[in-house]
DNA sequence: TTGTACGCGTTATCAT
DNA sequence: ATGATAACGCGTACAA
């Protein structure tokens, strides 16, 4: 049996609600009754529930994150950072695989205070409907009626290629994973190829080095064949860390340098956590930026029930070794 | 605001005990009655309030499973795997990524009926005292006073060994990650020196390529290595699913064919989901069985609060098109 | 400063 | 077959 506020108040000798009141740090208790009843709390190893209290209170100071199916791996970095920022503002973040539509019965069954869903899928707006609990968007299109956060991945690639061109470099090649209908890896390569100014098709093939995943293999393979077939590449572009990873250990096996053979700029949000040698030049919006404005929408989200309006991060540049003047 | 039982039955002219038990499908509410209450719950989309049935049930049909580092396909496919099974028996699963002891206390407050803790973490016992509710660990050496559930990782590459011996092979390579000071990776690694019977040096550098992760790009490098060095290896043994297919796509460059040049089998508990052109001979607890087992646990343990003991799952071997007799 | 009483939404028990 | 009511653990307005 789990221990409650009136066990306490019996051990202390007062009534439950100064309990209540102490461990709620309330003025209205003295403070050597405080920390008497907060020391047995403790000894007790009290743990307020939750379920009686979202009852009385309407809130339970939780969200929950929708994280169906796919794209596991590189959102987990995100929810991590997610929890930890919505901790500082005591809610606490559950976490539900389930499909979109019965994850969210289930969040407003324990009646969490708002949701986000990450990734793409059908019917957004009916799902938003069917809640009676905010709900934020991550990771798609913007859309009409659901708020919605997602990030500018064509202008950060185009960031790249700016800065490439400032750098004198002309001859830039862009390895990216064409492999599924995806709109997100899409958005990077059409970024690209406008600000590139490349449209005629024996260009692109030339440019452009499509890859069938985003693993680390994938930028290998791709890298690889570049260096066979191209040999007055100065820059490359990659839509991803793990690809430039590969990227990176092709290079190795040819022997070139970075950035003295060529230079290199990876689209990126986490920060770079393995030891590659080379601090590398990235652009993308950090997924500090991106936890921090997720965590800033659905309190507001919270506090005033209104829709909050979409919004769409603007990456930036970090420039870095891994670049440099032709 | 939520729509409660009290708005159903003012709109069905019946008393909210009523409601409650024509939805919960009593046997004390005539038919009729009983569908017009259903009917009017579902237009008014009427999700029951999980705080307030678990404060008085004294239990929220919920298992808490505790997930610190967001690792790799393998554990996620699991955990989806388990979120249906406990859904068959109607529980819901929600998961947290928050450190194990603060991860618990949440669980503890939100009253669910059993935690799942996955992974290695210190002081397993002193975290199992810190509950009031049952907690089943998995993927972790056997402990002494907490209900765990593990695998024979060991006996797995045995029984691929055994296997290929069967077959006729003598000359047979490990290729596995020996990267980190990892007890799961160590065991297959054991697993292989005992049952080939090897111990000295000479002879362990040259059938052991050790790789630096597990990811497929490391298992296509150490296969590239042990083609070049070793002609005579008959069959090769994998230790992860990625590395295998790492092997497989070096192999293909070499212009081997498995299993006409050499015979393959790979450790694995995930279903094979990706067209690899072969169906592999494997070893190791397929994912649905640690599921039901991790499933068949929990309950048990909701149901008899008493401690489970602890199981090692036996490894079985599925053997395909990879392999054959030399 | 502390204690009493009520209500949150639900289930279960008892009365009608 | 249906309705009234107590109880779950907590927070809070109000009484002492």
């Amino acid at each position: 049996m789990s221990v409650t506020i009136k066990d306490i108040a019996k051990k202390a000798g007062v009534s439950y609600s100064t309990v209540s009141k102490a461990l709620r740090n309330s003025p209205l208790v003295k403070n050597p009754t405080k920390i008497k009843i907060k020391e047995i709390a403790e000894q007790l190893g009290y743990q307020p529930n939750a379920a009686a209290r979202s009852l009385v209170q309407k809130k339970s100071y939780t969200v929950g994150v929708i994280w169906p199916t796919v794209e596991r791996v590189a959102p987990s970095i995100l929810i991590t950072k997610l929890n930890e920022l919505l901790e500082e503002h005591s809610y606490t973040t559950l976490l539900s695989i389930n499909k979109v539509n019965q994850a969210i019965a289930t969040f407003n069954r324990f009646q969490v205070d708002a949701i986000i869903v990450f990734g793409e899928h059908d019917n957004v707006q009916e799902l938003s409907l069917a809640s009676t609990v905010p709900i934020l968007h991550y990771g798609v299109q913007t859309w009409k009626d659901a708020p919605t956060i997602d990030v500018n991945r064509q202008y950060a690639i185009k960031l790249a290629v700016t800065h490439l061109k400032e750098l004198g470099h002309e001859h830039i090649a862009f390895i990216g994973d064409q492999s599924k209908e995806n709109t997100l890896q899409r958005a990077k390569l059409i970024g690209f190829l406008e600000s590139m100014g490349i449209n005629e098709k024996s260009e692109i093939e030339k440019l452009v080095i499509p890859t069938n995943g985003l693993e680390l293999h994938d930028g290998y393979m791709a890298a690889k064949q570049l260096f066979e077939r191209q040999r007055n590449i100065s820059a490359v572009i990659s839509g991803s860390y793990d690809l430039t990873r590969g990227i990176l250990r092709a290079a190795n096996e040819f022997e070139y340098d970075v950035p003295k053979d060529f230079s290199l700029v990876s689209y990126d949000n986490i920060p770079q956590s393995e030891d590659l040698h080379i601090e590398l030049t990235t652009v993308g919006v950090p997924i500090s930026r991106i936890a921090s404005e997720i965590t800033k929408c659905v309190l507001t989200m919270i506090e005033s029930k209104e829709p909050t309006h979409s919004v769409v991060l603007e990456p930036e540049i970090n420039i870095n070794e891994s670049t440099r003047k032709i």
